[in-house]
DNA sequence: TTTATATAGGACTAATTTGGTCCAAATACT
DNA sequence: AGTATTTGGACCAAATTAGTCCTATATAAA
């Protein structure tokens, strides 16, 4: 129940470069230094954060990650299936999971409910909004969830 | 971003018990058979399921596990928790995480509202709710969700 | 053109977690 | 007493994950 290491690290690394400056270029060395994870870890969450298109990448000297669009269009849902694949607490998330289970399995169909309500919470929050220290300044309205019966 | 094995087969083994007889005891052996999860798999469910409250047991001859409350009364969250620990998709649940990255961390606070409001979607299903096959019986209702803004 | 800088890609190891198994002890019913 | 059944702990095997390292490639500046 639990993202994993690297996806931990990779929303933490995003939001330092939004925090330093969201337009700048920004190289491994100095988002390792800046967040305290370990130079070779870094590069490979940028490595793959840039492979499924959330950063772009620019060789040579001079070069880094900039993102590849405003911290605001980017949601914790994205940068979590760039890490580890489609949102989903079990297995089973499609209509026919096809699994051994099957006929005695009676989840099937709420499971793939709880994931669209999660997916939909992860999608409601952006980079922008995990950018923000001061809680006051927290743009997620959690009363909405609160107040919604299902 | 998966729940554990074990957590998915105890939502199948206690869905299991809500279809065959709610009220009734059944035992791991019944069990195994009915959802085709290895005996000792099962067992070792049970057992955990019931040190945390959610199962009763009887030991010896006729003996067996009951629920401890009506499966409207016992969420999916409920058994999560019981067999994984708080629902939280980092380490950074408590206000202050304590971890080496806290200065440069600015993930915290939001993380505790995204867990919160998982919480929140998982906490709203129970077990009778995960207990039907058909579609169009299921009593989620998700719509709520989908209209509701962040 | 050379040098310094920076990412790309892949291979590899170590550590951790997870899944699954087994056995001895305790308990209850007949 | 004898049988059936659960408990609890210990344990091994497998899979996943985290982290590291090396070589190749690209770019900019001197």
């Amino acid at each position: 129940m639990k993202i994993n290491k690297l996806t931990d690290y990779s929303i933490v690394i995003l939001t330092n470069m939004v925090i330093k400056d969201e337009n700048a270029m920004h190289t491994a060395k100095e988002l390792s230094e800046f967040s305290e994870i370990p130079l070779p870890t870094v590069t490979r969450i940028l490595k793959m954060l840039s492979n499924e298109g959330i950063l772009e990448s620019q060789r040579g000297a001079q070069g880094g990650y900039t993102l590849t669009k405003s911290s605001t269009d980017i949601s914790v849902a994205e940068v979590i299936e760039a890490m580890e694949g489609p949102i989903a607490l079990t297995e089973c998330a499609s209509d026919d999971c096809g699994c051994a289970f099957e006929p005695s399995c009676a989840v099937g169909k709420p499971w793939q409910k709880i994931n669209k309500a999660v997916n939909n919470v992860l999608q409601n929050i952006n980079l922008s909004e995990m950018s923000v220290k001061d809680e006051s300044q927290n743009l997620l309205k959690l009363t909405n969830i609160e107040e919604m019966s299902f």
